[in-house]
DNA sequence: GGTATTATACGAATAACTTCGTACGAAGTG
DNA sequence: CACTTCGTACGAAGTTATTCGTATAATACC
């Protein structure tokens, strides 16, 4: 995640969007949001504008339509977040959080497993 | 988590000092918000009183200092803010929060072990 | 008792987020 | 070509969070 800023619930709800679609007009965004939500079409276009000045997208101007992307990866920024939580609310803890998680939302049989193999792969390092 | 309402950052670190502490006065949560960061009295005197309102927090007004106290627990907190996260963040999926906590922040030995026993007794339910 | 300290209450300023109306130009359509 | 549709830009308003100054009352202390 570049700069240190950190998305709103809006703008992170226009990223994932961006993020499906892997890039996208006002258009885009706007119908795949209403979907959901009320939401007027100029507060999405007003807000991937604010976006673009945060430098959380990038803006290609060559067409009429501008072509919005996300400045950086889900993953990243699911990082960023992940790790904001962590200070902020968990002490630092990992452990801690995924205790909560899998309190919150238990995991399937088959989530479990696949959380045990990726315990085994960090017992190798 | 009593309501809708959601604590603000500065609402939950004056939380923590709470559930810290159990209850305290403004002046208890200001020396300690002070050790880390610098805020003046009368905002977390404020921000008390806002809390207040919302019910974050109970005010005992029989002394002259008022006395503070959370209004429920931080494992409640906890609950709800990584419900949130799931919902928001990470499509409902457990798996890939947990995923991504151990991720950027590497649990040990030990705490890979604490999480291995919660899956097992997950298993047995 | 008079002064300093310690409280609460409250208004106001600032900043970020969200929302949308309005203006206005470009493109498509009969 | 006139008219409708679709696009961006931008200003402004409403909300919430945060900050703190000032007023004022209660308490402590010399």
């Amino acid at each position: 995640m570049r700069k240190q800023y950190k998305p709103s619930e809006l703008e992170y709800a226009i990223l994932q969007v961006l993020w499906h679609l892997g890039s996208g007009t006002v258009r885009d965004v706007h119908n795949r949001l209403s979907e959901n939500r009320e939401i007027g079409y100029t507060s999405v276009l007003k807000t991937l504008q604010i976006m673009t000045e945060k430098e959380l997208v990038l803006r290609d101007e060559r067409e009429r339509a501008h072509i919005y992307t996300p400045a950086f990866s889900e993953e990243s920024a699911q990082g960023t977040i992940v790790t904001d939580l962590l200070a902020r609310v968990f002490g630092g803890s990992a452990q801690h959080l995924v205790l909560r998680a899998l309190q919150v939302k238990p995991a399937t049989p088959e989530e479990r497993a696949e959380i045990r193999r990726l315990l085994d792969e960090m017992e190798e390092d």
